[in-house]
DNA sequence: GTTCTGACA
DNA sequence: TGTCAGAA
């Protein structure tokens, strides 16, 4: 599928859709155009890098997690001993992140509740 | 009409 | 991220 189709299903402006790839999150095939071929499965890699940026997590951390949630690689072969204390780290600061939220929340509860208590 | 690259806000 | 230009 073009670009704009995979906009469509996604969600996710082209623009941005380009900024994936050159960020290495993505790599559609070529058409002898020039034109950007998508698979079926970017739309689900597609909406994973989304949730991830939306936590907060970098496009830099996700290029190299993605394999993994994708099932192209296996934790086991990786070969890359660095990957689990990096995830911790992750999981930390969406952690921090949820807290954050919820503390958030409870301030404006507050508020809202004081402000109708005058009405 | 759709997409591409590059550039600027 | 949004938007615009100029070309294919």
């Amino acid at each position: 599928m073009l670009i704009g189709e995979l906009s469509q299903r996604t969600g996710t402006p082209t623009r941005l859709l380009r900024y994936y790839e050159d960020q290495g999150l993505i790599r559609p095939h070529r058409r002898p155009g020039g034109f950007r071929e998508y698979a079926e499965a970017d739309v689900r890699t597609v909406r994973c890098i989304r949730t991830l940026l939306a936590a907060g997590i970098g496009t830099l951390t996700i290029a190299e997690l993605l394999p993994f949630l994708l099932g192209d690689a296996r934790i086991e072969e990786s070969g890359c001993p660095e990957l689990l204390p990096e995830l911790y780290q992750v999981h930390r600061r969406v952690s921090d992140a949820i807290a954050n939220l919820l503390a958030a929340r409870d301030v404006l509860d507050s508020v809202i509740a004081a402000a109708r208590s005058l009405n």
